[in-house]
DNA sequence: AGAGTTTAGTTGATGAATCAACGTTCTGCC
DNA sequence: GGCAGAACGTTGATTCATCAACTAAACTCT
């Protein structure tokens, strides 16, 4: 028998939560925004040009592609279609299976993301590492870590 | 201090960063999973409700709901459009200005909104805050508040 | 009062991601 | 060998959000 309308949601210490979600959305859009209009790449091309670019033979099949950007491989398809279209990647097919269709970095795309690269780790120091010490960076990335998705993703499976 | 290596992208402490991105992606995921499979509401629709339940005549302009879902305002009209089809909102012409035009919350909206604010609590709760001690909480709610975006008031309590 | 500007909201075309269904190839097991 | 079932990738349909263009109403300024 309260005396106001409620939601019943009263109560309860979300201001992290918010901070996250806020502060998430604010943040990619930039970033994004950036990326796109200086080097023509979303941040999901620039996170797949970089997962190449790390791999020895700077190539992924494109199920390891959607396991690590959390996309569907339906997705991954089409990503890698527009930077097929732009010769940043290419595809190979896997001579040992038949099913597999590798992405491979071009030299283009490695050269692209060098580029972009430092734009982007500059847009996330100015937008969010700034605004922390050093000690605080590591802190987060301390707690940040131990939710789902993050580095942790090897706890589930070994390799 | 140079390092030898390809991309030129190392020995940035990025794993902050890293922790932010890949737990936001796999949260998200899955609270939105949660609220559309109990509840059949995404969570731009549950933030909508929300935000109208905690005005006190629950109705807000949409051009003022755009700003606080950081969506556009076309984007608010179509998901306002489908709040009203299912009648959880309404939309209600402003007296005083015909240009703004209200959404205004329904009482099955508000019946809808606490049903499904139990479930996207205790989901909050289970993949976001049971991972720190109520010190970690708020040492987040503190960082987090400090990026760009994340600059509002606290409380996220409905009355 | 009337022209120009700003603000609110909607609409059409587009892009990105999803799911479900499919064809192909590989693997395990009899 | 051969078949059932899983895994890989693509495609079609749909959803969701965006941008740009538009209508309508309100403000400004002389």
């Amino acid at each position: 028998m309260s005396t106001k309308q409620t939601t019943g949601l009263e109560g309860v210490d979300l201001a992290a939560w918010r901070g996250f979600l806020l502060s998430h959305a604010a943040i990619t859009r930039e970033l994004d925004a950036d990326l796109v209009a200086r080097h023509g790449l979303t941040s999901r091309d620039y996170e797949v040009l970089l997962f190449l670019a790390q791999e020895p033979d700077r190539r992924l099949a494109m199920s390891e592609l959607a396991k690590r950007t959390m996309l569907t491989r339906s997705g991954v398809t089409r990503l890698v279609d527009g930077l097929c279209r732009v010769d940043l990647v290419e595809r190979v097919s896997c001579p040992s299976d038949a099913r597999v269709s590798y992405a491979q970095l071009t030299d283009a795309g490695h050269q692209r993301l060098r580029e972009a690269g430092r734009t982007h780790i500059d847009g996330i120091r100015a937008a969010f590492l700034s605004h922390f010490s050093e000690d605080e960076v590591s802190q987060l990335a301390d707690l940040l870590g131990r939710l789902p998705g993050a580095a942790g993703e090897g706890s589930c499976s070994v390799e």
